[in-house]
DNA sequence: CTGAAAGCGCTTACAG
DNA sequence: CTGAAAGCGCTTACAG
């Protein structure tokens, strides 16, 4: 870089002004004059003069940052999460450091260390694999954490979606139309949603008396997504007597297994009903629509960021909440009474 | 904050040495005699040091930032090449600043100035409405930038799929099939590759001499997603002597086109054909599989990232590269020969 | 091989 | 209403 950006040093001798003066007229704090504070605005306004974060957080031991860890931006749900939660950062003059865990253990468990560096004022943790531990430890670091759909730790706050509630609604829809052979994709079980989801399908089917029909599907190697499903339903509609509804834990998962079952040469809903969850934009939209659960994203993602901002401005120790939001199922073509 | 973190003086008193070989030590500079490197990093494992990056960034003048701006975190393809870019970024010791523009002109222009502010080393801008002027500024400014999927500017390097080509390659398709009535749903105008796109399906139609078949559809209010789609193939179902054909500029509009087209009856590829511009994981998925311009996010997110690193790390004016990466066509299941 | 000095660009009391 | 002093936690020459 060959010229440097002006300081707030050159302002101040352009100004005729001792640089504490163009800290206030900056900052607005402290009594300036209207004549010297508009003299300094006009050389700040000629030099282009930008005050230097990190000096200033140096000093303020405040960085503006906030850290937001997700398990896969690349989902729908996550990324979704992230843009509201980037949203309202912004409007609260936050800028977010995006932590990216790609479904990799070792990532995210780097990327929670990283933070002990504290170049971030806050953090947003959505949809962590269990770490209860390492999350006892931001508190100890004094890292102010919001937990997003996470194990709930009884030392951080946390919002999540009534996930167990989520998956019990979809299932007792399947139940009440009169299906009982009702395989749930499972997601995965890594994560505490996944296996809350699992719990309101078993719920379900046991308040409904079918409970030797429990038949839980955890696939492997993929995450949530498409090919989740599809190779899922593959091998259920190949070794043996196929359900009559499938619940997935997510709708990439749902839609995957629609397929699979088209080029099986059978129909939704026609031969098999298939509920998903999530509500992702997509789902509208398949062939056939398809009836799931909303996450009410919006929501998770401004409250998590409100009781973010309430640990920031609060000095002493405000009190874990642990919100819960409820979803709702929402009905569309994917699903039908059995034949 | 009751208790501070430890600082290297800290360290530095408590293992009998001076702040500046702690801070060799840590940055592994200089030369220190083992006994005292032992000794020292002993103290800081008991201590849990960290070394302040604000602090270290005030010397350096370097904070280890790089900002991605992108138009809408929440598309599958900017989600894909933020997770790219994000990963490259981790590999080299970077940390990501994300700022999300959500489509709004006002967010994406404060997010640009909010760069002024220096506190990012460098930049990717990926899909950005047109700024020849902000770039340039960007540029007197010697924040080393990296252009993805916008309007080149001279100055910038930068990296772009081939989307004229790509259009192209998707019109022609249709054409070989022998389609002719094939209408064109484009993307925002106000970005570059939507507006290369419309020129590669006109060169195409143009080609085979079918330029007065040419048909633009641009729907206004929506960005290239579901609803996009949907609500503009209605549109044309309603209003027009159908089209045996559909190029859409994005896969999600051209998966609500199919819904619209299902949803009036008709069905793909029997009668009307539907290719896509992206080849996001729904398009492998959805019903039927789309044929679709498979755009190289991985080698884009790459290159960019690559691109910055060499701006980084050189100090004098490297010559900006623009690099154009060839898309290449996906033939699935939703395109024929007309009827 | 190790330490004393200077300084990065700000803000925070405090004095006048 | 304005300025002199101190200091945030490091790193970078440089001296010895």
């Amino acid at each position: 870089m060959a010229d440097r950006l002006p300081t707030m040093r050159e302002v101040a001798r352009l100004a005729g002004v001792s640089v504490q003066t163009v800290s206030h007229v900056v900052n607005q704090t402290g009594n300036i004059s209207d004549s010297t504070r508009l003299r300094v605005g006009k050389v700040i306004k000629s030099l282009n003069y930008r005050p230097n974060p990190i000096a200033r957080s140096m000093r303020t031991r405040e960085t503006g940052l906030v850290g937001l860890l997700v398990l896969d931006i690349t989902s729908p749900v996550l990324s979704r999460i992230a843009s509201e939660v980037e949203a309202a950062a912004f409007s609260s003059e936050y800028k977010v450091l995006l932590y990216n865990a790609r479904h990799d253990a070792r990532r995210e468990r780097e990327s929670l260390e990283a933070f002990a560096e504290q170049l971030v004022d806050g953090l947003v943790i959505v949809n962590a694999m269990d770490r209860g531990q390492t999350f006892a430890w931001l508190k100890d670091r004094r890292i102010p954490t919001v937990l997003v759909d996470c194990l709930p730790t009884p030392a951080l706050p946390s919002v999540a979606t009534d996930n167990e509630r989520g998956a019990y609604l979809a299932t007792e829809h399947l139940l009440a139309l009169g299906h009982q052979r009702i395989v749930h994709l499972a997601g995965d079980l890594s994560l505490e949603v996944a296996r809350l989801r699992v719990e309101g399908y078993r719920r379900a089917m046991s308040e409904y008396g079918v409970s030797d029909q429990v038949s839980v599907v955890t696939p492997a190697d993929y995450h949530w997504d498409y090919q989740t499903g599809y190779h899922a339903m593959r091998q259920i509609l190949g070794d043996r007597k196929a359900p009559t509804a499938v619940f997935a834990a997510a709708d990439q998962v749902a839609i995957g297994a629609c397929r699979a079952i088209a080029e099986a040469g059978l129909e939704v809903p026609r031969d098999i009903s298939v509920v998903g969850f999530d509500d992702i934009p997509a789902a509208q939209f398949s062939s056939p629509p398809l009836t799931t659960v909303r996450q009410p994203l919006k929501a998770i993602a401004g409250r998590a960021f409100d009781l973010l901002l309430e640990l920031l401005n609060e000095s002493g120790e405000p009190d874990a909440a642990q919100i819960v939001l409820q979803p709702v199922l929402v009905l569309r073509n994917s699903t039908r009474r059995p034949a």
